[in-house]
DNA sequence: GACCCTTTGAAGATT
DNA sequence: AATCTTCAAAGGGTC
């Protein structure tokens, strides 16, 4: 999705966070989800088969999801807003944060699963965020420095007060914000409501990719907590601060050891080093990723399907039909998640990463974005795809 | 065993 | 500033 404005060169990255909501009378535009989750798999798999399918195709001009774009041209994806009107919007927009309980981070009112006992919190079952039916939270990375290293103290569920001193790398604009990155609501965890989960939504009211049988949450949680392998609880991300951290990488042969510090200058290591070396620093999911992490289980279940390009297909497509709010609660993750990561990770880069996938062919992802920018218009390739007066002005 | 595929978003790199 | 490139997750498939 193109930015619109990012400009990077943001505090904390916040210029992804918010949707442009409009109206508030805004017809609901969740389209009929199961008219078209329905044809996910039909569609997919026909798609997978004639993947160079024509601009022209039918099935593409006849994809609801796309006629839902279109049809609704004030949904525009890329027009976000600042960290101070999306802050606004939570307080002005009671609807948007169902009844105001959202004014506090979620993962901080997060069950835990990694708690010693490895009982879930008393809570949880009023809390559907907290507790995905299928047992992925989307914040799950978060989850053990959110409770283990956040909750150490009245004031701090943050990071240690030294984390940046040992860090050696400063962002005096952040370390002062960190207080206020995730502050406790003052109704505290229990008040949440139900309906601010998402996952208590019914979003996807029915079983979809064209399968009758119905998706037995049972069967998901069970099978995403027994997928489930943090690195908490693989023992290993651990972060130099001492405070474990999903996006930490131990060495895993495939991956490059790298240390986070990319102010360091990399030092030619005898081999035997190289086992001693320091876990790659991963980057923090975006809201999609975290979205896809958390649909995955379901999507799998759903479609009895396994191989990720085509769940990635149909989450895609999932993704753009969710209704701005859904994706605005992602977008906030997201948001969090990059703040927590800045400051765990001060000195850390993106491009500290680069250079670690070898691409093996470059040219086909050129084609691919010659093909046309990726857009609001998802897995369009082509604008063409889309009939002409179901284009949003903007476009034409 | 490493990479591809496939998705969107973020951020760095390049033009 | 606009555009391009890379990586993040995931797991079957491919080389």
């Amino acid at each position: 999705m193109p930015q619109l404005g990012s400009g990077g060169g943001d505090d904390l990255g916040a210029t992804d966070e918010m949707l442009a909501f409009k109206d508030e009378g805004e017809q609901e535009e969740k389209i009929p989800e199961n008219a078209f989750t329905e044809r996910d798999l039909a569609d997919l798999k026909s798609s997978l088969v004639n993947e160079s399918e024509g601009s022209g195709s039918p099935a593409a001009a006849a994809d609801p999801e796309a006629i839902r774009r279109v049809q609704d041209p004030q949904r525009v994806y890329q027009e976000k807003l600042p960290d101070h009107m999306e802050d606004g919007m939570k307080h002005q927009d009671p609807g948007m944060y169902k009844g105001s309980t959202y004014s506090g981070y979620p993962f901080l009112m997060l069950s835990d699963p990694y708690l010693p006992n490895g009982s879930m919190s008393p809570l949880s079952n009023k809390v559907p965020v907290v507790q995905p039916s299928h047992g992925v939270h989307p914040l799950t990375p978060l989850i053990p420095y959110s409770n283990d290293h956040f909750s150490h103290g009245s004031h701090s569920p943050h990071l240690p007060a030294d984390i940046n001193q040992k860090q050696g790398v400063h962002r005096p604009s952040q370390t002062s914000d960190i207080p206020g990155f995730y502050p406790l609501p003052p109704a505290g965890v229990g008040q949440i409501t139900p309906s601010m989960g998402w996952q208590s939504q019914s979003v996807y009211p029915l079983p979809s990719c064209g399968f009758r049988q119905p998706y037995s949450s049972a069967l998901s949680a069970g099978a995403s907590f027994s997928r489930f392998t943090h690195p908490l609880m693989l023992g290993s991300g651990m972060h130099t601060t001492g405070i474990p951290h999903p996006a930490i990488v131990p060495h895993s042969g495939k991956q490059e050891m790298e240390h986070y510090d990319r102010n360091m200058k990399p030092q030619p290591e005898p081999k035997r080093e190289k086992e001693a070396k320091k876990p790659t620093i991963k980057k923090p999911l975006n809201a999609f990723m975290l979205y896809m992490k958390e649909m995955r289980a379901k999507v799998i279940a759903e479609c009895t399907l396994k191989e990720s390009a085509a769940i990635n297909q149909i989450l895609g497509r999932r993704w753009h039909a969710l209704s701005r709010e859904e994706q605005a609660k992602y977008y906030e993750l997201a948001r969090k998640e990059r703040q927590l990561h800045m400051q765990l990770y001060p000195g850390w880069s993106a491009r500290d990463n680069y250079g670690k996938k070898k691409r093996r062919t470059r040219e086909k992802q050129q084609d691919s974005n010659s093909g046309g920018k990726r857009s609001a218009f998802g897995t369009y390739k082509e604008k063409d795809a889309v009939p002409a007066q179901f284009l949003p002005m903007e476009v034409l």
